[in-house]
DNA sequence: GATTCGCAGTGAGATGCTGA
DNA sequence: TCAGCATCTCACTGCGAATC
């Protein structure tokens, strides 16, 4: 029930009784406040309101506080409330994970930049990836920022951090080989397939299951994505706990409106007919969470005889054929749901690099003909 | 065998900041 | 002023174990 360090008992009479550190005598040790209940959540809810409000009262000893105490104080009421619940369960990960085992017996005005630079790299040393440490580090910044805010906290610590360098990764889409061996498995497909939505549509995977039929306007020959299914975890307090979340796009960019083909259109239409589900791809009548539309997808490439990669890449795929195909960026930007023209650029100059051969390739056609003209004159 | 779940970590995309 | 970099938010991945 109650967790290693957040200072919450049992009591052998049947009661909860919590603690928070009150100030300290002269001598330095710790005075302690105390809060009981019946149950352990109603213990927590009250340490949490009792912390508040010695923070808001600007109570000198209460600067003396544990970054750990900071920290859960912290993300219970300037974070939960405030972000998508994918990120407050990322935050709970980070800080239960890297930033309180490190911190765990530090005070937050002990903090220094020495102390954070040792946890950079001690985590370099657990072999993370760059941005995974970049992430760590931005969230531990973040939340000393808000003690800062609160007085609890003397200078910017985090300041003059130095970080690893962030891996540029490029973008790999399918050949068109490999492409045609996976579309000849997907059409084969009893319900409608993910893969194919994904690869003349170029919808993320939680767009893709999160799509109903009624997003399809037949008629008008386009469909409209407005939201997107993700599998978050919900409970931090007994044992863990993941649920179905359906949300929005990531983005407002993301709600779109994609125009079908007629080939998707005919696709779509005929799988309709056998369909008995709202959700257009399914699992035993009900929407096919991600983590099954991966699963299925890892089959189909295995069947395809295609080398291990990610559901990603039919996205990567769908803006690389566009792009071969000469569709303009900002066309393209729109489809993919992207905010500006720009990410998309950044995203997809690699793929680019046929079609600025081919330009390079006219120039000098250009050039070899006036060339001719020159020499002849 | 198919599917679900939790854990541990990585990557994508939007937005903010900075310095040339 | 604006490109490029940093930061922030959120989604995705791989794997093993459990369950259906």
């Amino acid at each position: 029930m109650s967790k290693k360090g957040e200072n919450i008992y049992k009591r052998k009479d049947g009661r909860w009784e919590g603690r928070y550190i009150k100030g300290r005598n002269k001598s330095g040790s710790i005075k302690y406040g105390y809060v009981y209940a019946k149950k352990y959540n109603e213990v927590k809810t009250k340490l949490i309101v009792v912390k508040a409000e010695l923070i808001g009262s600007g109570n000198k000893e209460y600067k003396e506080e544990l970054l750990k105490g900071w920290c859960d104080f912290w993300l219970e009421n300037e974070v939960k409330n405030v972000v998508k619940s994918s990120t407050y369960a990322q935050y709970h990960w980070l800080c239960n994970n890297y930033i309180v085992p490190f911190f765990e017996n530090s005070y937050l005005h002990n903090i220094t930049e020495d102390k954070i630079q040792t946890f950079i790299i001690t985590l370099e040393k657990r072999k993370l990836a760059s941005g995974t440490i970049r992430n760590i580090f931005a969230l531990l910044r973040k939340m000393l920022i808000a003690a800062e805010n609160n007085q609890l906290v003397l200078g910017s610590p985090y300041k003059k951090i130095r970080l690893p360098h962030k891996k540029n990764n490029s973008i790999i889409a399918l050949s068109r080989t490999d492409q045609r061996k996976l579309e000849a498995i997907a059409f084969n497909e009893r319900g409608c397939s993910p893969i194919i939505l994904s690869l003349y549509l170029g919808l993320r995977i939680g767009e893709i299951s999160g799509l109903k039929w009624s997003d399809i306007d037949f008629n008008k020959e386009v469909v409209y994505i407005k939201r997107t299914v993700s599998r978050v975890k919900t409970s931090f307090e007994t044992e863990s706990k993941t649920n179905i979340i359906i949300s929005t796009p990531k983005t407002e960019q993301s709600c779109r409106v994609v125009p079908l083909s007629n080939k998707i259109l005919y696709y779509l239409l005929s799988k309709r007919k056998h369909s008995e589900s709202e959700y257009v791809v399914t699992c035993k009548n009900n929407l096919a969470e991600p983590r099954v539309i991966r699963y299925r997808f890892k089959s189909s490439i295995k069947k395809a005889g295609i080398s291990d990669t990610h559901f990603h890449i039919l996205r990567h795929t769908f803006a690389t054929r566009c792009i071969e195909m000469g569709t303009d960026i900002t066309s393209l930007s729109k489809l993919l749901g992207h905010t500006s023209v720009k990410m998309t650029l950044d995203i997809y100059t690699d793929s680019m690099l046929e079609s600025r051969k081919e330009v390079v390739q006219r120039l000098d056609q250009l050039m070899f003909d006036e060339f001719k003209n020159v020499s002849v004159r």
